[in-house]
DNA sequence: TCTGGGGTCCTAGGACCC
DNA sequence: TCTGGGGTCCTAGGACCC
């Protein structure tokens, strides 16, 4: 018996609650049902508590007590938190195979297949949110919908600690007199420019066209909002997304612009150093490297140098970073330095490949640098950023080979 | 309102190749 | 002599998300 589950709300969308204000309510009993900021600069995270106060994340620190100065102000944890999240996406993994992960306290789960096994998507959702307060000790919102973009909203509304369902015959009831806010990919900025054309809610969006979109916020953005707007998403959860890169910072703030250039140095080859560590440790690689800048006057620059081949090596990507920083130096000495930062990108642009090189005459191995070279040729420069194993029956292999 | 540390995706221009 | 179209790659910046 074939049982089509097209067009009903089959993709749950879990979102725990204030993750890491929680995780620390969960560790330490005397902070529970009391106002919580993770955080000491800046708000990483609020509870609930503290949030009825008007605090919210990535506030500044100042503000944030002259709203809740009885708020207790708690270091962050990043390694609680890091276990928490894997033990809550053990327990996703465990409601449905179909599981992508959109942050560390946020996911997608498409349960469309598991009605016999399970039943239906509410007391899936309602296991799900019970397991994760019984196992892992946190409160999670699970919205469900027939589409991605409708359960994320669906779990939005229901926070915190709820379940919400929109049914399909409700969608455009509960999607049109939404603000403008809530689409997928609509900040601030948009937001204002929407707002000076009359546009404030999502059925506002709706009424237009999609060339008025599109001329209005560019191509893709147009076809975006044009698509959510009147209820079409047609996206799938997609399992086993692969990261695009990978990065670190640190702010120096006003102290940054008095650094030497030796203490500079040694902010970025400690910068360098964990992002290589971190590329090694997942047994990845990547090609271009970035270097972000932050100034005085909160303007902000990048940097960026492609190699010619992907590595993992800090050697090599910290020569590459040194580079990019002393091609930076005038305008740094000119605006003044207040963050510095690095990322490695364009790994796994594609999905890791297999890719074959004959033997040609005359030609009993190729070095390195002739089989890339021969790669470039054949495939493309974009090929060394996909983890092409190379040299098998010669017997070696590319240095840093991505997974 | 003046600030953290991670990320994602889109746009636009120039170089270069066929 | 200066004129087409199309494609890829690289660099830089911008908006947005948690």
């Amino acid at each position: 018996m074939f049982v089509s589950t097209s067009g009903s709300a089959t993709i749950l969308h879990a979102d725990l609650d204030s993750f890491y204000a929680s995780v620390e309510q969960r560790d330490d009993p005397s902070l529970r049902g009391r106002p919580v900021i993770v955080g000491g600069g800046v708000v990483l995270a609020a509870s609930y508590e503290a949030k009825a106060y008007g605090v919210r994340t990535a506030m500044g620190g100042g503000q944030a007590r002259a709203l809740c100065p009885h708020a207790i102000v708690v270091p962050p944890r990043m390694s609680a938190y890091s276990q928490a999240s894997a033990a809550v996406f053990e327990v996703f993994h465990d409601t449905s195979p179909i599981v992508e992960a959109l942050s560390v306290d946020e996911a997608f789960l498409d349960v469309s297949g598991l009605r016999r096994v399970s039943g239906t998507p509410v007391q899936i959702g309602a296991r799900l949110r019970e397991r994760v307060r019984e196992e892992v000790g946190l409160p999670i919102t699970v919205g469900i919908a027939r589409t991605k973009f409708l359960a994320k909203v669906a779990s939005q509304e229901a926070k915190p600690d709820g379940l919400l369902m929109v049914p399909p015959d409700r969608e455009l009831a509960f999607l049109h007199p939404l603000p403008v806010r809530r689409l997928w990919g609509v900040g601030a900025k948009t937001a204002d420019k929407l707002r000076t054309h009359g546009v404030e809610t999502v059925s506002d969006v709706a009424e237009l066209s999609e060339t008025a979109l599109t001329a209005l916020l560019g191509p893709a953005m147009g076809r975006q909002l044009f698509g959510l707007s009147r209820n079409i998403d047609r996206r799938r959860v997609v399992t086993g997304r692969r990261r695009r890169s990978v990065g670190a910072q640190r702010a120096l703030g006003r102290a940054g612009s008095a650094m030497s250039p030796e203490q500079v140095d040694a902010v970025v080859v400690n910068l360098v150093d964990r992002i290589t560590r971190r590329m090694r440790a997942a047994g990845r690689s990547g090609r271009t490297v970035v270097l972000r800048l932050r100034f005085d006057d909160f303007g902000r620059a990048t940097r960026s140098r492609t190699l010619p081949r992907s590595t993992a090596s800090t050697d090599v990507i910290l020569s590459a970073a040194r580079d990019l920083v002393i091609q930076a130096a005038p305008v740094v000495s000119e605006r003044g330095l207040t963050l510095i930062g690095f990322a490695v990108c364009n790994i796994d642009r594609e999905g890791a490949e297999q890719l074959e090189l004959p033997f040609e005459k005359g030609c009993d191995t190729y070095t390195i640098d002739s089989a890339v070279d021969l790669v470039r040729q054949r495939y493309g420069n974009a090929a060394l950023t996909r983890g092409v194993l190379l040299g098998r029956d010669a017997g070696w292999e590319m240095p840093h080979l991505p997974d």
